[in-house]
DNA sequence: ACCTGAACACCGTTCAAGT
DNA sequence: ACCTGAACACCGTTCAAGT
């Protein structure tokens, strides 16, 4: 532990590396823009510290874990989310709207679905977009109650979807992958035993359409919204 | 590595141990004891081979990989499901009581969530689930692509709470835990910015009840089946 | 056909040692 | 305080070789 007392006075700086220095920031920088690129196996605590020229032992330094990792990846996401001003009047349209933006940035970022499930999102740009919900909720007339629980089962379904849709991507299917999926599908349902599966087979059809995942998500935004309204108290 | 060409001819049969071949069953079997014990992170290929005295390649006779094998114990999760005969009278309720009984199953297989989320559900036992509730959107009037949207909305939903609750069960909480961990969220929600956070101040409480999951879940299904019922087709 | 040991290419995290 | 190399204790999957 004891250096030696005497010092040369280097005259052009030390000999340490002239790399910018870790710190948080540059982690989810980097770590954000490898989730972009390649999806969220590819970041790794190993990876990202690779791609910052240097081994995974120095991000501890910065990040507790991954799990932490994971949740700056969340936070740093719902920074790009926008949210409009509360409206009662139009508070189930905005609902909607939210929910929409909400999926659209998780789609912009492929992989922040997964680092989200599962989590308690207590960052602060991610609170910031519990506030923008509550305020929708509370202009709908909610009860407190109801409206607390709602800003949980939003976000939940929204991930939960974009989650869905991010584990297909990384099977990479073409367009012909899928149509060959959804037409193996069908004639599996159509070969089910017709007295156990009967409306199964009757709605084959239905079961197998709007694959798409922007319909089943209209679907979905539908019936979260007007049950939530089910639950407003009336006015006045 | 050369063997000496003498060998006795065993009066016994062969020196090859005597445990029963691994089958698919034994497999599934095994992995879905480690499951309920140690929960999902302990269903490893490698541990289960272990657990049947073997070597993670041999598993690959019988599964085509990990994937398959967390399908095929969703699949067994689903045998113990239980259904009511539709009703058309009665249908929200037992289609309340239907995604209680999801949730009961996924509890009592902690970590078969984990394994199901993301996975689109073709095993038997899956289907089967499938089709009953259909049978009791069908029995509610619902349209065709109404019911198959929905039921795909509907174990989405479950599965995602079971999810939730199965990553906490990891932390491995007590009672105090959590007590210390909700009053310290309370705390944070007073300490934030008052012009940025003011709903979330506001409804603090609101937001840091009902963590028991049960209230949760019965406000999410209650709003899930009343947006439902808005769809349903009028009678008559 | 089924099973196996060994290897390949990975993980997250810790720790003693360096500057 | 920050950074590092090396190690620890794991993963899923493949493959050549055995029976």
């Amino acid at each position: 532990m004891t250096q030696s007392p005497w010092q040369p006075i280097s005259p052009e700086k030390p000999a340490r590396p002239v790399r910018e220095p870790l710190s948080r920031e540059r982690i989810v920088d980097t770590a954000m823009r490898m989730l972009v690129e390649q999806g969220y196996e590819a970041v790794s605590m190993r990876k990202v510290a690779q791609a910052l020229g240097t081994g995974p032992a120095s991000l501890y330094a910065h990040v507790a874990n991954k799990q932490e990792l994971d949740n700056l990846l969340v936070n740093r996401a719902a920074r790009e989310m926008e949210f409009p001003e509360p409206d009662p009047d139009n508070w189930q349209e905005q609902l909607k709207a939210s929910m929409r933006e909400m999926l659209r940035v998780m789609r912009a970022y492929p992989g922040v679905a997964r680092a989200a499930i599962g989590q308690i999102p207590l960052g602060e740009q991610a609170m910031l977009s519990t506030e923008r919900f509550l305020a929708i909720l509370k202009a709908g007339n909610l009860p407190d109650q109801a409206a607390a629980w709602a800003v949980d089962l939003i976000p939940l379904y929204v991930t939960a979807v974009a989650f869905e849709e991010s584990v297909q991507r990384t099977w990479e299917w073409t367009e012909d992958d899928i149509e060959g999926f959804v037409s193996e599908l069908r004639s599996y349902f159509n070969s089910l035993d017709p007295q156990r599966f009967p409306i199964t087979i009757a709605l084959a059809g239905a079961l197998t359409s709007g694959g798409s995942g922007d319909e089943r998500f209209e679907f979905g935004i539908q019936v979260i919204t007007a049950g939530l309204a089910s639950l407003a108290r009336q006015q006045g």
